[in-house]
DNA sequence: GCTTGACCCTCCCCTAGGGGGAGGCCCCAA
DNA sequence: TTGGGGCCTCCCCCTAGGGGAGGGTCAAGC
């Protein structure tokens, strides 16, 4: 018979372990002397606890393992347990990816606004290369795309693609009823019971600026693409886009004034 | 200002939350009345709550949310902790991962075994395929191959691509000083540091018993088997190899009546 | 037999993020 | 003025133990 010491050492289990799973029922001394409330442990004591050992390895809990302890002789009579702890890790690890890719998100899309912190935009003449997106098609005040937003990365869980934008398909500048549709690039389709729209955007010739500020001074940016095309006749061609470089993150708002959006509006050779 | 319950509908955050926020500083009311102790939150308050209710979908302790809103404007201020995050995310996945394949290791062997449960096993002359093993091998006693699958465990992580097993290097039995090697096969090499020893072991025709029972009597399926080699005229190749299909458990010792081991020898035709 | 030092005991508080509930005060409307 | 709902504080609960205080026990040396 082991002292509480002995067996502690013999376990790698440290004292205050072995009182907790006393009182816990996990593993009961094999003699208590009474008079003093000495433990003392036997042989059979030290193999029950190296499956505890095992089973806290593998994460369950003490409760589990008593239970598991109680009912099972041998690893095929855990195998219900073993199999619903396998289901459990899955969901966890599933969560955890989850997050991890809202991180990942996160720590590139200011990593890549931090690159453009000194840059000077000016107007680019570019090829767009078709993309595929999800996106929600509402009409009424740009304020609600931020819920929009919300409501995509949740469906998508920022298994995301790239930056998010938006589709605007009135030809001019409305402020109450606008028709507009604010969308993510993702990797693959997926089957969403919802309003969400995925498909794949054409791309194209645009002229693009990078606007550098808060979204009510954006207008400017679109008269300085409006202007370049007539002076390059060249036809815009609807919906043109907003693609947010930098915008309110996904936890602070942060400052408008460092904001990037770029604007990009398709054009055609005029007739 | 908005009353704890309206602010709690106004979030999504219950009112045990608040008040347990409220207490560890991270949210604290913009008035609480001193009379009463009511506490009011203003529209400041929903937006900080709801910095928080996102840095809590990201698993952020309440310690590290009070940091980060102390000191971050911007999400771009937070890149730090949220990189932080981001590591303490995989490292916690990648504990997962090697939990769920120790079960899924345990599981498979379970189930392998189980169906075997009423089989009459028979002398087989098989072809072995090759295999990658990563080895220990020693001289001494056959129960010290426990601790050495225990080694060989951890340094793989039970990232395993099958049956453990152990070749026989001896042409006779020993109790003592036996020369034998336990080996896990795997899925690719792996640099360690150790003794072990990991290398393709050879593939080639075999006559393969498989034993139904504890070790000690295991002696009875190399006696057929070399018996059955005797009579068609095979020459047996050392070392031998034994496979343990179903042994004591990753947990529980079990019935050594229920153990699976099949004992392969390698032979070829005799001159 | 006594002392000493190592060992052991129980009891209480602590961790993170709240949940549940008791007992009592506050506020607003009928 | 009275009710009912809202709000308050305080206490206990959960994991799996860790830290420490204060005090009893064991075995060996003298």
């Amino acid at each position: 018979m082991l002292s509480i010491g002995e067996f502690s050492r013999a376990t790698a289990l440290t004292v205050k372990t072995l009182r907790h799973y006393h009182e816990r029922g996990v593993l009961v001394p094999t003699h208590v002397e009474p008079g003093s409330g000495y433990r003392y442990y036997d042989e059979v004591a030290i193999e029950r606890a190296g499956v505890i050992k095992a089973l806290r390895e593998l994460e369950f809990s003490l409760d589990d393992i008593g239970q598991i302890l109680s009912e099972c002789a041998d690893d095929a009579d855990a195998l219900q347990y073993l199999a619903k702890k396998r289901e459990a890790i899955a969901a966890r690890m599933a969560h955890l990816r989850s997050i991890a890719a809202a991180l990942e998100s996160v720590i590139r899309t200011e990593n890549d606004a931090k690159a453009m912190n000194d840059t000077e935009f000016e107007i680019e003449d570019k090829t767009i290369a078709p993309v595929l997106i999800a996106g929600i098609r509402i009409r009424g005040r740009f304020e609600q795309c931020k819920d929009v937003f919300k409501q995509l990365g949740r469906a998508f869980g920022f298994g995301l693609a790239g930056k998010p934008g938006m589709l605007i398909y009135d030809e001019e500048y409305k402020q109450q009823d606008a028709d507009f549709e604010p969308f993510f690039p993702v990797k693959k389709s997926k089957k969403t019971a919802s309003e969400i729209h995925v498909r794949e955007l054409p791309g194209g010739r645009a002229l693009c600026l990078v606007h550098r500020g808060p979204y009510d001074r954006i207008a400017s940016a679109y008269g300085r693409l409006l202007g370049e095309a007539r002076q390059r006749r060249l036809v815009a061609i609807a919906p043109s886009r907003e693609v947010y470089l930098k915008g309110p993150g996904m936890l602070f708002a942060g400052n408008p004034e460092k904001y990037l959006t770029e604007v990009q509006i398709f054009v055609r050779d005029g007739e």
